[in-house]
This record gives structure tokens, C-alpha cells and sequence, in this order.
RNA sequence: GGACCCUUAGCUCAGUUGGUUAGAGCGCUUCCUUGACAUGGAAGAGGUCACAGAUUCGAGUUCUGUAGGGUCCA
């Protein structure tokens, strides 16, 4: 037998364990024929992404449903990976370049480039997959892929050429959002609506020719440096206020002086700004649409990089636009065109990765009409793909509803290359949709042309959620067969659940249930084709304040070192305790350190099992339920083993309904509570038994073994390293090559080795309970709470003391008393109304009578209130007419029960 | 503007289909290093369950509204 620490220390078994795990194989994915299977792909992390607290969460749940699958018996597969992340990194590997080589992308070449990110990702990638080792997690690392590996990446570019070859991409001049930072296009998903405080500008337009008294339009406009760009302005048709004045013009009031005419059009708003909308089709994305169908002209006066250029009008040209603005507004006032300058706060849409306001442009990008949308919607809807919480359907749902084509290139190098060659020669801008079908214009197919010298590859690449989106299936082997064969896709896909955050419900898990239908098993059924059956979404890990941890705001402890100071099992324990299912998770590190000493006392009480009595045969649990002696089956040993039964049916339930706050906590006070502080102490008196002591000592190795297999998904160090300390597992076998029994199979186990569990135990403990505790209670109110050598009488009823009398030398024990002896007589002591009888304490002084008075008067008048709270209720007729019967019967009992401590109290008082 | 979530002890949160006197952890007070564990043990204080109505014999729990906080969409 090795001997035990005094205390958990998890650094050394942590390591030991994980590299044992590795070495075996632990973690493969293999399903063997017929077998049920489990599978989950992880949300990829950015390639060159540190481990966060958000991570930890994620990962700590994903690693609880596969472990607790593989307890079950079933296939786990557990895929993990990272993800090229398009923008993010790219942009890293330029601000690095910049600062050590003073250079820009451009002065390298495409090329050189995309080398100088494949050093980076070789050199500094990764490493969060690393970090995923240290959290525990056991995910199928031989299966490792990356967005942009060769094997991924034909996947990507298969996905893309036959969705073109179908119809649903196509090259069209739109308007994008353009980030004046990273340029490059970005999708609607990408932007994000801040209020942004700025101001209205009030504005006269002046009349080429008076109408009658009219003699200009006002409008108002956030943006005037755009008003060079100007074409028309535009009132509601059904606005009577400027009757007179549609089809007239009015002065361009910046840029070259053009007239522009008044038009109607219903998208105007008659009660926003005067009824009067500047319409600049170049420059706003209901302007375009306006432009559209009046077929004005466009003019552009913003560039790519955000700067105002020639058609600005020279006063304007060479501005940055937000510069351009203020001196708009300058001139404007100048030349008396601006009436009013109001503080305004509108939602504007920045990019949310840099930051800044994207600004609409009209451009040619290539775009996807979604497929599958309505089938998308039905699977969530039929309930083939759940969401948790299932409040999440809802704004799934919405989305798809109001779904818009989606824009996937991106203006940049680092990504996937869009798999398009257009003929030499050719000229982009005016291609037509016609032109995409023309094979002597444009080539779309994975390998290229085989003539590639008469083509010019397109330069953009694809949006990074455009290759995310096959994750489920691409990380299968899709769709090289040869690869899925491999990979086992047959038996992994559809995957079992996908645990992310809400956050990415659009980028992600929307696209990849439409990717999923779209392009797994062509023509099966629906179930099989969708990429997993239940969506987990996990909450944001917040800081005390609330708010979202980041690395701007240096908010975010660093889980390798909360690892350092609490353990992986302490942070994961610790951190699954505070998150409740779809809600946020407010951090707080005290709960990380209570799951240290969780993980801390679970030991301490492993090693006083060593030292309790030698360990028997532990290795199965066959052989544990042999030891146990039907002659010996006490009620804290039937109370013990249902708690157990309890605990068992709780984490089954907690697992089929995501719950896993409320697992950690039935484990927590169920180990603490249940077993550590009141079966482990009452054994200790049956220990010193040699009768009982192999029986007593076999329930706890019971109880032990089943605690580890349930707590290992969450804190799988600490429980490999006591399942072998304590025999359960043979030399080279691990506790995950054993099968977790079901509450109800143990029980049948039990009883049909003639040891039924009584659940009914379980009320006359808590009566034990309570004795030990009031006992404990009148010590301390007597200041002898640390006094051994006190004495017990208790005043029972024979029936009350038959009951009590077999536990006798464990409640002496327990309470800290000589004795607890019977006693017949009123004796004048401090005294206590027990379930058992009146409990007297004897500590051998004279007790003061006015103190005891005092402190039973209390008692009695808290004991009256709730009678006469009862008795409120069995008073009312409604109550009685229409409560259902065992809740009558059980007020009745209660009342009788307050009754009779009320007079039990009362004879107290009158005898001191 | 539309949709959703939250508000329970000083702090962070549980509270399952309505049913005795609303729970836990941390913090706080008092006591204790006695042979598993001070990363611990014992005892205790602390809550008009945001507010106002409604339904019901009975509401922290259901419904409506209000206030405050948060999220998503437009």
C-alpha cells in the first residue's frame, strides 16, 4: 500500500497522469462496430490564441461530456484543432513586421508573406492546444487539424465549387461593409451597431429656381462629407409639405456645384429630420437602394483607406473622413448652408475586430445565397438539433428569418484562396452573372485551370467562417472518402453536441447546420445529414464587475497560473460550480479555491480510508459487494448508499440536461456533507469493531469508487491517481476503462446480493442528525463545547429510546460526551426537546436558572409562532376543502409535533 | 423600435412539476490544533425573495404591469 500525503498536491500527478493517458492511447476515438457513439469537434481556437477563461469553461465542459461518455460504455471521439483566424492573424504577423523589419505585406509580396504566417503558425501556433493538455483535457490528438492543412483546405475549396457549380455564389458590385483598417469587406455578422455620439447637421439646400415662397429644402445628416457626393434629395411621396417642390433641383452645397433633383421615394421617413433625405448612392446602403431605382448616378468621394479624394470638392480632398467632416461642417457654416449643429447619439456599425467605423462602398465581392435555409430552420424547429438553453431556437431562427446574402471575400492574403481564375485579359468590374457561367471567362474548380498561363487566379480569399462552417465534417475526412473511411466518418457524424458561446450562434452554428445538410450523405435522411444533435451554449465568463474579461482591460487571471495555484481538477471543479446552464458566469477565484479544497478533503478522506484498516479487494465492484455483510447493514449504512443512489440519479439527470452547476454541487455536498461528515464519523466507532469493521470499511471503499467515477469527468487527475491508491484499478488499466453504473443498476446489484437499500434510512439519520447537533448546540450555549467529560440523560418514551439506543457509542463519539445515559426523573439542567425525548446536558456545575429560563422562553415563543401559523392553515376551510390530503396530514402532524414541544418546553420551564 | 435574460443573505449563486420554518459557498462572530483533513472541525448571526397587481386554499416559483441591470436584432 503507498502511502498517502498529507496533503493533495496536483502538480506531479497531474503531469504523471496525462503523459500515462497519452502514451496508452487513452483519448482515440475508435468505435467499434455497433457501438453508440459520442462525438464532439471543438470550437477551433485561433491558431496564435492563448488560453483564456472563456477557453477554460468551454473546454472543462467538453471534456466532462466525453469523459462521462466514455464511463458509459460509448465511442467518445473528442476532435480538436485551431482555426487560421484570417484577420486576426494576418494583422499580428504585419504589426510584427512592421515593428522588427520597418516593412508592410506589400514590400514582401504575396508570397513571401503567407511564408513569413506559416513560420509564425509553426513557431508560436498551437500552443493553446498545449495549454488544453495542462486544463485535462482528452481530446484525440492524433486527429489535430488545422483550417488551412491541405486536407481542410480542398474540403473548403470543394464546398466553395460546388455551391458555385449550384448556383448560389456569385460576383455582384454591392454594397459591403469596408474596414478602412484591415481592408477588406467584411460580412453583416462582422459588424457590430454601437451608439456613437456625434451630431446633427441641420442644413439648407438652396433652390435653383424659388417656388413660390420657397426658396431652399432643409434636411439633416449625420455624415456632410459626404455631400460632394450627393445626387439627389429624396422626400416621401406622400409628403404634402414638398408637393410643390418634387422634380425641382437644388444646389449641391458642397463639391463641384451641381443642381440635383427632388424625387420621391417611400423609403424616405417623413418624421426623421424634416422629411427630407440626402440621397448618396455611394456612401449608404438605403441611398444605394434609393439610387437603384431612379437610376442616379454614384459617385464615390471616400476611398479604400477612409480618406476623402478629388470628388470631395479640393477643400475636402486628401481628409481623413472624420477630419473632412468637421471642415464639411465649417464651410457649410461659412456659406450659411448650416442652421444647426445638434449633439446627436446614433448606432453606427463598427468592424468589431478593429474597431473603427466601417464605411458602406459599393464594390464587387463574391456572395453566398445561403442553401438549406428552410431546412435549417425545421431541424430546430422538429427538435433534431436542441439547443440549450432552448431559448437560443428563438433567435436562431429570427436570424434565419431575415437572413441576407452573405459576403465571403475578404481583401486579404492569409485564408483560403477563392478557387476562381478569370481569363487574361478580362475586365472584373463589368462582369455580369452570365459572364460567371462563361468557361472562357471564368474557371471555377479546385485544381485550377490546366492552362493556367491564359489565367489570372482571384486575389481574394474566402471569409475564415466560409471554411469553419464544414468543421463537423472537414475534421471527418469530407470529403475525400478515402479520408472519411479513415477518420470513421460513418460512425462519428452527425457529431453529439457542440458546446460554444452564444456569441458566434451566426458566424458558426447557423452556417454549419446549413453546411451540414447541404453537403453530408447527399439524399439521406435529414438526421443523418445535420452536424450534431445538441447545442450547448455556454456562458461568458464576466468579472466581478460584469464585464466581458479581455485583454485590453487586463481583467482576465491567467488560467495557467490559477492551474499553478489550485490545480486543474480545483479550476475546472471550482469553475463548473458557478455556471449554471445559459447563464453568465461572474468569476470569482474563491470558488476556484474551494474547488481546490474540495479536491483537498476528497484526499484527505481517501488517505484516512488507508488508515482506517487495511485494504481489501477493491478491484472490481463485484468484489467490493461481496464484502459487504447483510448482518451489518446499519441505517447510516442504508442512508449512505440511497444518498449515494441519490447523487448517481442526479448527475444523470444533470448530464441529459446540460446542468452541470447543479452536478458539481450534488457532488460537493454530497462527498462534504453526507459522507465525509457524518458516515465517515460514525464509522469511526464501528472501525474500533472487529465484527463490523470489514463491513464498514467495505461501504466506504463503495461509496469511494463510485464518487470517483462520477467526479473523474470533472476532475479526472486527482480521481486516477486515488482510484489506484486505493486499489481500484490494475496495474496499466485506467478508471476510464470501467463502466459507470447507473443509479438503478446499483441498486439491482445490491439487492441481488440479498443488500437492499432502504431508502427509509435515510429520515432516521436525519433524526440522529438532529440529536447530535442539539446536543452540540447545548454544549456550546454551556461553554463546555470542547469539554469531553460532559453527561447525556435523556428523557425518552420506551419506543424513542429503543430507536436511539443502538446508536448510542456513535453519538457519544460524535457529540463529545462520557455517556448518554437514560434517565426517568425531571432533573434541573439545561435541556433541549430532541426527536428522541429531552436531552439533558449534566456538565456537573450548577446551572443558572434565570439563563435557562430565558433561553427556553425563546424556543417556546418561536415554537408558538409556528404553531399558531399552523393552525392558521387547518383553520381555514378552503385549505381543508381543497389542499390535497397529504398536505392536510401532513400540517396535522406537524401541529401535533409543535404541540408537544411546545409542551415538552412548557414542563421544562415550570421544573426549573 | 422588436425579441430574450436577470433582480433571492455583505458577496457569488442554487431553489426542479406552486405545498412545513427559503438553501449552499465565500465573508463575518465565538470556540477548537483531540490521531484524515486548519485547504479543517463545531456553534452562531445574517433574507419584507426588486416593486405593484392578478390567479390560487396556498406564490421565491404562474400571469400582467413597473423600475433597474444585461444581451441580441433593426
Amino acid at each position: 500500500m503507498p502511502e498517502i500525503t498529507k496533503s493533495y498536491e496536483a502538480r506531479d500527478v497531474e503531469a504523471k497522469w496525462y503523459a500515462a493517458w497519452q502514451a496508452a492511447g487513452c483519448f482515440a476515438g475508435r468505435a467499434a462496430e455497433g457501438q453508440e457513439t459520442y462525438s464532439i469537434v471543438i470550437p477551433p481556437p485561433n491558431v496564435t490564441g492563448i488560453l483564456h477563461m472563456g477557453h477554460v469553461l468551454n473546454n472543462t465542459l467538453q471534456d466532462a461530456l466525453i469523459r462521462r461518455a466514455r464511463l458509459e460504455g460509448k465511442a467518445a471521439l473528442w476532435i480538436p484543432g485551431t482555426d487560421h483566424a484570417g484577420i486576426a492573424t494576418q494583422t499580428m504577423v504585419e504589426k510584427h513586421l512592421k515593428k522588427e523589419e520597418g516593412k508592410s505585406r506589400h514590400d514582401l509580396g504575396r508570397d513571401a508573406f503567407l511564408a513569413r504566417v506559416w513560420d509564425w503558425r509553426h513557431e508560436k501556433g498551437d500552443k493553446i492546444l498545449q495549454q488544453l493538455r495542462e486544463l485535462g483535457c482528452s481530446c484525440d490528438w492524433g486527429r489535430t487539424h488545422f483550417t488551412m492543412d491541405e486536407g481542410y483546405s480542398k474540403s473548403v475549396r470543394t464546398a466553395f465549387v460546388r455551391l458555385f457549380e449550384k448556383g448560389h455564389i456569385y460576383r455582384g458590385k454591392r454594397m459591403v461593409n469596408w474596414c478602412p483598417v484591415s481592408h477588406t469587406a467584411l460580412s453583416d455578422e462582422e459588424v457590430e451597431m454601437r451608439p456613437t455620439k456625434g451630431h446633427m447637421w441641420r442644413l439648407r439646400y438652396e433652390l435653383v429656381e424659388p417656388v413660390g415662397e420657397h426658396t431652399h429644402v432643409i434636411l439633416e445628416t449625420t455624415r456632410p462629407e459626404t455631400i460632394a457626393a450627393d445626387v439627389a434629395v429624396a422626400v416621401h411621396p406622400k409628403d404634402e409639405r414638398f408637393k410643390d417642390l418634387v422634380g425641382k433641383k437644388v444646389w449641391r452645397p458642397l463639391g463641384e456645384k451641381v443642381a440635383i433633383p427632388i424625387i420621391t421615394d417611400e423609403a424616405v421617413e417623413m418624421d426623421f429630420g424634416g422629411g427630407a433625405l440626402k440621397v448618396t448612392p455611394a456612401h449608404d446602403k438605403v441611398d444605394f437602394e434609393i439610387g437603384q431605382r431612379h437610376g442616379l448616378q454614384i459617385i464615390e468621394c471616400i476611398d479604400a483607406d477612409g480618406t476623402l479624394n478629388e470628388f470631395a470638392g479640393p477643400e475636402l480632398a486628401g481628409l481623413e473622413r472624420f477630419a473632412g467632416r468637421k471642415q464639411a461642417a465649417q464651410i457649410l457654416a461659412e456659406r450659411g448652408n448650416l442652421i444647426e449643429a445638434k449633439p446627436y447619439e446614433n448606432n453606427v456599425g463598427y468592424s468589431q475586430r478593429a474597431g473603427v467605423p466601417i464605411e458602406p462602398r459599393l464594390m464587387q465581392q463574391w456572395w453566398l445565397r445561403y442553401p438549406r435555409v428552410e431546412e435549417a430552420k425545421q431541424v430546430v424547429r422538429d427538435g433534431l438539433v436542441q439547443m440549450h438553453p432552448a431559448r437560443w431556437s428563438k433567435v436562431y431562427l429570427n436570424w434565419l428569418d431575415n437572413i441576407q446574402d452573405w459576403c465571403i471575400s475578404r481583401q486579404l492574403w492569409w485564408g483560403h484562396r477563392i478557387p476562381v481564375w478569370y481569363a487574361k485579359g478580362l475586365d472584373r468590374e463589368t462582369l455580369t452573372e452570365a459572364d460567371l457561367q462563361d468557361p472562357t471567362k471564368i474557371h471555377v474548380s479546385i485544381a485550377g485551370p490546366s492552362d493556367p498561363e491564359n489565367w489570372e487566379q482571384e486575389e481574394d480569399v474566402l471569409d475564415t467562417w466560409a471554411s469553419s462552417w464544414l468543421w463537423p465534417m472537414g475534421t471527418l475526412g469530407w470529403p475525400d472518402e478515402a479520408e472519411q473511411t479513415k477518420a470513421n466518418f460513418d460512425a462519428f457524424y452527425p457529431t453529439t453536441t457542440l458546446a460554444t458561446g452564444a456569441d458566434i450562434i451566426f458566424f458558426w452554428v447557423a452556417r454549419m447546420i446549413m453546411a451540414g445538410l447541404e453537403f453530408a450523405r447527399p439524399g439521406e435522411p435529414v438526421e443523418r445529414r445535420l452536424p450534431f444533435k445538441h447545442v450547448y451554449f455556454n456562458g461568458i465568463v464576466r468579472d466581478k464587475q460584469g464585464r466581458k474579461m479581455s485583454k485590453t482591460l487586463g481583467n482576465s487571471p491567467d488560467p495557467l497560473d490559477l492551474i499553478g495555484h489550485y490545480g486543474a481538477d480545483g479550476l475546472r471543479f471550482g469553475l463548473l460550480q458557478i455556471a449554471p446552464l445559459g447563464q453568465d458566469v461572474k468569476f470569482d477565484e474563491g470558488r476556484i479555491e474551494g474547488g481546490k479544497n474540495f479536491c483537498n478533503k476528497l484526499w484527505n478522506a481517501c488517505r484516512f480510508r488507508t488508515l482506517s484498516g487495511e485494504m481489501s479487494d477493491n478491484r472490481s465492484l463485484a468484489a467490493i459487494l461481496a464484502r459487504l455483510e447483510p448482518d451489518q447493514f446499519d441505517e447510516d449504512d442504508h442512508a449512505i448508499l440511497a444518498a449515494l443512489f441519490d447523487a448517481m440519479r442526479t448527475l444523470e439527470k444533470s448530464f441529459a440536461d446540460f446542468e452541470f452547476a447543479a452536478a458539481t454541487q450534488k457532488l460537493y455536498t454530497f462527498f462534504w456533507n453526507d459522507f465525509c461528515d457524518w458516515y465517515v464519523e460514525v464509522a469511526k466507532t464501528r472501525v474500533q469493531d472487529p465484527a463490523a469493521k470489514g463491513h464498514a470499511l467495505a461501504v466506504q471503499d463503495l461509496v469511494i469508487r463510485q464518487f470517483l467515477l462520477l467526479f473523474e469527468p470533472f476532475a479526472p487527475f486527482i480521481s486516477e491517481e486515488l482510484w489506484h491508491l486505493l486499489g481500484y484499478g490494475a496495474e496499466g488499466s485506467f478508471l476510464q476503462d470501467n463502466r459507470l453504473e447507473t443509479a438503478d443498476q446499483l441498486a439491482a446489484a445490491l439487492a441481488q446480493r440479498g443488500r437492499p437499500v432502504d431508502a427509509g434510512a435515510s429520515q432516521r439519520v436525519d433524526q440522529l442528525k438532529q440529536f447530535t447537533s442539539q446536543a452540540r448546540q447545548l454544549k456550546a450555549d454551556q461553554a463546555v463545547a470542547q469539554k469531553r467529560d460532559v453527561t447525556l440523560h435523556v428523557w425518552a418514551p420506551d419506543d424513542a429510546w429503543i430507536a436511539l439506543e443502538p446508536h448510542l457509542a456513535k453519538l457519544t463519539r460524535l457529540v463529545g460526551a462520557e455517556a448518554i445515559t437514560r434517565t426517568a426523573d425531571e432533573v434541573a439542567l439545561p435541556a433541549a426537546v430532541s426527536p428522541f425525548g429531552t436531552v439533558y446536558l449534566d456538565t456537573g456545575i450548577k446551572i443558572d436558572p434565570a439563563a435557562e429560563r430565558i433561553r427556553l422562553t425563546k424556543e417556546l415563543t418561536a415554537v408558538h409562532k409556528h404553531i399558531a401559523a399552523t393552525k392558521g392553515r387547518l383553520a381555514n376551510e378552503a385549505f381543508v376543502a381543497k389542499a390535497p390530503p397529504p398536505v392536510i396530514e401532513g400540517a396535522r402532524q406537524q401541529l401535533a409535533d409543535l404541540e408537544g414541544k411546545a409542551e415538552e418546553i412548557e414542563r421544562l420551564l415550570k421544573a426549573l
